[in-house]
Parts: C-alpha cells; sequence; structure tokens
DNA sequence: GTGAAAGCGCTAACAC
DNA sequence: GTGTTAGCGCTTTCAC
C-alpha cells in the first residue's frame, strides 16, 4: 500500500514484461500494423519472406494476439459459460469435462459458475457472463428432473445438460434412464437371475420413478415379474444395506438385484455377503453411475451402468457449437448409457 | 449449410435479439453515450433526472455493457484461468470451489483447464489464457510434490495450489502434511491408543513420505513408537484391507491404525471387523481427505483428517487478487488442516 | 505487395 | 450538467 517504499518495486513485483501488442511487432519488422495482421493471420497477399520477417519479429516479441480487441471487432468471443447446480459434484464433472472436450475442439473456453441451486446466483451468473459476451450458455444440473428455462429471449444460445429445459423449444440433453433399467434386467436375465427386485433412491426424484416403472417393464417382457415393490428410499450405502436386509427377510429367495445407483449396490452387496450370500455365485447386483471409487471398490467389484455424463457433456457441447453456428437442434437429446460388467 | 433455406430462418432460430449497445440506451434517452455511460457508472455530475432517465432506458432495453469493450480500454478483464492438472477429480474440485468463492468476491469469472497432466496442454492452455488477457492464472495439482514452473517472466501473476512451484520465488499455497499426521497421532493417542501402526500411500509420493516421517516423530514426542515401519503401497481399499491382515499377524496387538487415506482407512476397518475386532473399541483408525462419500458409508464412520482443501483454493484465490492488485505475497503457504471426529 | 484509415463498444478528458 | 472527441488493439476495406 505504500507506493513510496523503494523495497518493493524491485523485489516484490514477479517480473511483469510489458506486453508486446501487434504495433510492435509491425515496428520491428518494419512494416505497417495492418501488414502484420495479413502476415499473421495468412490474410492477403503478401512476399513471403515479409510474412516470415513479421513472425520472427512476433516469435521474439513473444506476441500474444489479444482476443478481446479481436472480439470487440468480429463480435464473437470464443468462450462460453457452463452453469452449474451441482458445486461441481459428481454428476458436474463428467459433464464439464466432456463439455471441454467438444468445446476445446472448436477452440472454446469455458467460463465455469457454480450457481449452488440458488435461482438468485444462477440468475446472478447468466448476467455475468452475458455482459462478458459469451457465445452461448451450457446449463447443467445434477437431477434428471426438468427445470425452468433459465432465461427468455436470451441473446445467446443455451443448452441444458441432464436436467432438460421445461420448454421443449429449447435444447437439452439427458440420460437415458428407460434404457438403463433395462440395461441392468438384461444382465440379470443374461446371468440367469429370474426373482429380482428393485432398490433406488426417493420417490420424489424423476430418474428414480422412471427406472423402476422401466424395471417393472423389462421383466414383463421377458415374462417375468418384479418380487415386491420397487424399494424408494435414498441415495446412500446405508440404505442399500437396510433395504437389503429387509428384502431378505421378506424374499429370501431373490436371486437378483438392481440398485438405482452404485452407493446403493454397494450397500446392498456388503449386507448381501454378510448375510451369508455368496455373491456373485447366489445374487446378481448391479448398479448404475459406474462411480469409481464405489464401483470398483465394492466387493465384488460392481456391474454398473454408465450413464455416460461425459458424453451428455460432450453433447451439450457439440449441440451448443451448431447452434451458435447458426444450426440449432431443439428438443431433448437423449444420450445412451452402457454396461460395465465387473463381477457383482 | 443452406443459407438459402426458408424455413430455417423463422423457426430454427431462438430468438436473438439484437444487442442493446450504450449508444442505443443513449438515444432512447435522449443524451449522449458519454452522458449515459456516467449515468449508468455513477461518474461525473448528473441532474438525477437525467440518471434516472438513462436508467429506465438501459432498464427496457436489457442493456448489458459489454466487458470486452471495457477491457480493452482498462486492460483489465476481472477473468482468471484456472489450469488443472487432476481432470476435475478429487483434489481439484475443492480448490476450484474455494477459488471461485474467493475470486467471486472480487467479481471475477474463471476460465478452466484441464491439462490431464500434460505438459504440452498446459503450455496450450496458458497461451490461450494468456491470449485473452486473464488477470491472473491458478495452477492447482493433484499431488503436494513441487512442479517445474508453468513459465518464467510471465505477463500476468501466478499462484500454484497444492503443488506448489519447484521455484521458492512463486507463490504456492499447499497442504499441511505433517500436521495432518501429529492431528491424527494426537487423536489416537488422546483417545488411549498406544500401538500404533501407519499404513499408507506410495513411497513415490512426497505427501506419504512427509506424513510417515512425522508420524513417527509425533508417536516420539509421546514417548511412543511406530508399530512396525510404515506401510507403503497405493492409495485404494484393497491395499488398506492388504496391509491390515499382515499387519495384524505381525502385531496383533496393534490398537491404533493412521491411514494415509479414507480409502486406505476404509479397507482397513473392513478387514479389521472382519478379523473380529470390535472397533473402535479393540482398534481406533483415523483417515486423511474427508472424502465424503467413503469416510461416511465406512463402519463405523471415519474419524478422518481434512487437509482443507477448499481452503487451499480460497487462499489461492485471495493470493492471485492480491497479486493482481499488485501486492504479491512469493513463498510457500501453508494451509493448516483440522480433525473431523466420527466413529473409528 | 504494402500502407493508411475506419471502426468494433465503451470510458475519460475536456469543451461548452 | 451535458456533449464531443480520442483511443484501447486489432482487422479490414480501399488506395497506392
Amino acid at each position: 500500500m505504500n507506493d513510496a517504499d523503494p523495497r518493493s518495486t524491485p523485489s516484490t513485483t514477479p517480473a511483469s514484461p510489458r506486453r508486446a501488442g501487434i504495433a510492435d511487432v509491425a515496428a520491428r519488422a518494419g512494416v505497417s500494423v495492418g501488414t502484420a495482421s495479413k502476415a499473421l493471420n495468412g490474410r492477403g497477399t503478401l512476399k513471403e519472406e515479409t510474412r516470415a520477417r513479421v513472425r520472427a519479429a512476433a516469435q521474439e516479441l513473444e506476441f500474444a494476439p489479444s482476443t478481446v480487441a479481436r472480439s470487440l471487432l468480429t463480435g464473437r468471443t470464443f468462450t462460453v459459460g457452463i452453469i452449474t447446480s451441482d458445486s461441481y459434484g459428481r454428476f458436474s464433472i463428467p459433464i464439464m469435462r466432456g463439455a471441454e472436450d467438444a468445446l476445446g475442439l472448436g477452440e472454446m473456453l469455458a467460463f465455469l459458475c457454480d450457481s449452488r441451486d440458488d435461482p438468485i446466483r444462477e440468475q446472478h451468473h447468466l448476467r455475468r457472463l452475458l455482459e462478458r459476451r459469451v457465445d452461448g450458455i451450457i446449463v447443467a444440473g445434477r437431477r434428471t428432473d426438468a427445470r425452468p428455462p433459465i432465461g427468455t429471449n436470451l441473446p445467446v444460445p443455451v443448452v441444458y445438460a441432464l436436467a432438460p429445459s421445461a420448454d421443449e423449444a429449447d435444447i437439452s440433453v439427458t440420460s437415458d434412464e428407460g434404457g438403463a433399467a433395462r440395461l441392468a434386467v438384461e444382465h440379470l436375465v443374461r446371468t440367469g437371475r429370474r426373482r429380482i427386485a428393485h432398490i433406488t433412491g426417493p420417490h420424489s426424484h424423476a430418474s428414480a420413478r422412471e427406472r423402476a416403472s422401466a424395471t417393472v417393464e423389462a421383466l414383463s417382457g421377458h415374462g417375468l415379474e418384479l418380487v415386491g415393490d420397487p424399494w424408494f428410499g435414498g441415495w446412500t450405502e446405508a440404505w442399500g444395506r437396510f433395504a437389503v436386509t429387509q428384502l431378505l427377510r421378506a424374499h429370501p429367495d431373490v436371486d437378483g438385484v438392481f440398485c438405482g445407483a452404485d452407493v446403493i449396490a454397494r450397500g446392498a452387496t456388503d449386507a448381501l455377503r454378510e448375510s451369508g450370500a455368496s455373491l456373485p455365485l447366489e445374487v446378481g447386483v448391479v448398479g448404475v453411475d459406474n462411480w469409481g471409487v464405489v464401483a470398483e471398490a465394492a466387493r465384488p467389484p460392481l456391474t454398473t451402468v454408465d450413464l455416460g455424463l461425459q458424453e451428455i457433456g460432450r453433447r451439450a457441447g457439440e449441440l451448443l457449437l451448431a447452434a451458435i453456428d447458426g444450426t440449432p437442434a431443439p428438443g431433448l437429446h437423449v444420450v445412451a448409457g452402457h454396461l460395465v460388467v465387473r463381477e457383482s
């Protein structure tokens, strides 16, 4: 805070060399700025020797063209915003990563905003992103329940990931919940299970409800009936353990359990094992999520449905790029998951 | 791709209203752009009525001032870059979140870049961030081993988080590995354990080595000796289970285990429980990480050392803001962790 | 082939 | 109190 302090200037300033502008490059190469610009961008018709000289000058000066100046001119910033409600949690992370994959290909950089599920924060972030003239926005949720659109009549395209927009005219990408259930049932049936139960998360979650009804349907497609009703509870290991204990009491002959999440499945395998069942011989278990730390550490390691979150992010990124390029694809895009077979 | 397609224009374009500029606002309010600017920014001396009129016009036009134009003028973009080598993994997530907390207070937005531990990608991202004229950069690692500086003589300040820069003149924030070990030992001793062993990750990790030696020291501070040598292995549950099995064979009377990670601790508790030990009565276990999904689901739930990753991110953000403001604090900043007591 | 000049949207200095 | 003007760093006509 003491500007006059003679010590501070040399010792604490960590070398902030003045940045070279295109004018500096032009001067050093002995050409005009216009020429330098053309040389660097491969535009216009220049003598190869001039081009080389400019390039050399740029190199020596470590010239990094300012995209902010360019943006002002072109109206494009080559940035997008990602607003996640998930506090960088388990769901938004693979989505972000997938989105970055797709966007990186388009030379875009992403601003990350965490709304913490607070609509106020969300609107705040939206406004800041718009002020920064992002070319587009991805809104990533952590549940598959539809959500209200983040805004209407926005000046840039928006793509919703995982949690689709309630407005069907918006662009949304989400997971295939029914498909996930079918993959799980398919696997259990194929491995000889006939008395299959379903333990899942809260009934208030659309994904839990959809998976449950798809499970019943898929079973009946094989001439089978779900053992008991679906067990709705929480997305926790404790619930998986508890539900399995109850389940065994009511239906000791169960030979397959489809769990709505890997954590539930892990709790289920623990409880089954500790009740004396031999896994996977006597009971087969399938989870959902393919969450490494849970699925791989379980005993036995979990066979599970990967919902393809990263793929959802990638699709969202691609759809956003397309929309930015003027070819939006409105509607709900469903990404298929896949089964990861381990030992359970 | 077909520009002439008459359908595409009205139906597929999702309402991209022309953005109002300050000139539009000025026109609508019947003032000049300069006046409008002053009105909106609270600068200069204007009649209150004029100010109100301009504000109203801005509101009606949904005017969102372009930060890119402003940046060009002021040289500040109010953006920072976060380069993480962790693919948004377990370590970088809380760090990012903490950083966003601190930066958000400074009205900054963060570009997220995933280097995937690839120096080429890292340099690529660095260049793109510099082109975008970020005001500063945070480099987040996933290990506490020192890393080479990302560049020399950069035009913006850089703060390293978790993985400090090998150059001590750089600004780095990292965890207190020795302190973590002391907290764990302290707890075990306080709860009456006297025969304490240590199971941890690979010897190639600085954090494993530092915790191990600090553990030995802390024990000797209590007149105790580590039971056996530290068990170096992997950061997995399987390693925790295996090591405990061996440990019990060699030292059946062990009554406390400090594990270098929650996953190891979880494996350890499982193996202990299954060997017939009553937890936490006969053996106390302490982990490191406070990783919710692991620590809370363990049986019993794990007592563990939280390294304060989010706090590291917050400090990194603060230090970066300070450096941007011209008061950098070079050197290694160590953030203390804290013990989270659960039942193990 | 190359240079000169206009202008992207905004702010700040200076007129009036 | 308010308007006018220059200019941030770059690209892009259009002269020459």
